[in-house]
DNA sequence: ATTCTTATTTTGATCCATCAAAATACAGTG
DNA sequence: CACTGTATTTTGATGGATCAAAATAAGAAT
């Protein structure tokens, strides 16, 4: 029964919450997320606040309460298993599928949703590494370093990237720097805001630090299937966007 | 751009339109169809006719114009397809997907909906034997005769049900009577306003004219690729209210 | 032709989500 | 401390979708 415009208020606010220590968001910061007038945040905020799902402080900021946060997650997992769905099994490009989920995270039933999350084997992580709460509304994030301040020579896995921008991740593709990639930065150039990255036998890429910061390694001995899905596990001969399919559910032609 | 109360509207128009000589619906029948009272139906369809999506004659009834149908049509797509999809790669009971369709229609994209349909095959009807309209809006409507007014003793294949309600469903799928089946009708018994159905080797059954009247069928010869959905055609064993997949996309555990 | 009955339309409200623009609080800065 | 710039909240309005209840049109019945 909460419409879909309070789903995604809570969706939003649980992911801009994510990784800031303040656990109150302002809410300038939550409409510019929102793509709504501050006046539209503060009145929707209000609301969300008289059902209980947010703690507002007027003039300090807003954050989940344990009930908000819940069903946040609720939405969150919807989301992220609509997004590996849509990979895995539609073959859609990881850079799209976010677009994609905003609209069907609101109109998959439990139902659905039981038989996607069957379906793909109850993946843990959705195709940008993000990882997948439980039916419960349980979510472990692992703190990962990124490459940004990841130390030069050891060899690591990308695990996760934190851009859901369209362009964002199709550079990243291009680079090869997808999830599941093996790759050693091989130095950062401070004066220049960059680190340089090798992937493979290629010659290194530069990032700049905020597009570094935004891929998450682990040390590539980490064990791997709790992390990142399999498909992004090894690399492409590719020109391709499309993410290559093992195999197809069925023949095209059935 | 039309919202998906516009899409709703005009696809249950379209399905109330069809099956009836006159192309004129009474606003009274679409708001009960709609589950709304008659005024706001009233005020819907004026709004609909200054869209020019529908034709409103006041007093009269309302009709859907050129550029509705095509919309409705469009919808009408998107609903089957999505139910077929639900059906045969999600696994889930032909009785439900109508329910589940009524929210993901709005929700599936042109992208989406275009990966669907190719993993289907370019299927050409629903689970239910309804013609799924083609991208350009395109469909024909077979015209069949129903159980109530099929001549006795020919062998006939059932092609169509019109009838999404999940009880009636599950009745006509636990008598054995989805697309596919072949059965005969035995006798007409219009003193108690029923027919008697054999269906295989079981005892006959019996379904009153207003229930027989929802359930299509065409001669037992002619062509069955055009038609009815594989899936239906052979007689299952089976207690299981879930119709059987063939295959699963892909092991559950992968 | 008058009256009754029923379907339809009108009218007046409400709820949700949003915007534009005015008002206000706050955090510095001079 | 008064001043100014920015973030936030208020206020007033709008569009979409709905309901309840009153008004009205048409058809059927007397
Ligand atoms: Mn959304
Ligand atoms: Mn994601
Ligand atoms: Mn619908
Ligand atoms: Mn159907």
């Amino acid at each position: 029964m909460p419409t879909s415009t309070v789903e995604n208020y809570l969706r939003r606010l649980y992911l801009e919450l994510r990784g800031r220590a303040d656990p109150l968001l302002p809410l300038g910061r939550l409409a510019r997320a929102m793509g709504v007038v501050p006046g539209t945040a503060t009145a929707m905020v209000k609301a969300l606040a008289d059902a209980g799902l947010v703690q507002y402080e007027p003039r300090g900021g807003v954050g989940l309460t344990a009930r908000g946060e819940q069903l946040a997650l609720h939405v969150v997992r919807r989301h992220r298993l609509v997004e590996l769905f849509l990979v895995q099994v539609l073959g859609l490009d990881w850079s799209v599928v976010d677009a994609e989920a905003e609209d069907l995270e609101h109109a998959v039933s439990e139902r659905v949703l039981e038989r996607i999350d069957a379906l793909l084997g109850r993946p843990k992580v959705d195709p940008h590494g993000d990882p997948i709460p439980t039916s419960r509304g349980q979510i472990e994030e692992p703190r990962r370093i990124s490459l940004a301040d990841c130390p030069p020579g050891r060899s690591q896995r990308i695990a996760q990237v934190l851009d859901q921008d369209a362009a964002f991740l199709s550079f990243v593709q291009r680079q090869g720097l997808a999830p599941g990639a093996i790759v050693t930065v091989v130095r950062r150039q401070n004066a220049a805001d960059a680190v340089s990255v090798r992937v493979g036998q290629q010659a290194p890429v530069a990032l700049g630090l905020s597009a570094a910061a935004k891929v998450l390694v682990e040390p590539a001995s980490a064990p791997r299937h709790l992390t990142s899905p399999r498909r992004h596990s090894e690399r492409r001969d590719s020109r391709s966007h499309t993410l290559p399919r093992k195999r197809r559910p069925f023949p095209a032609v059935s």
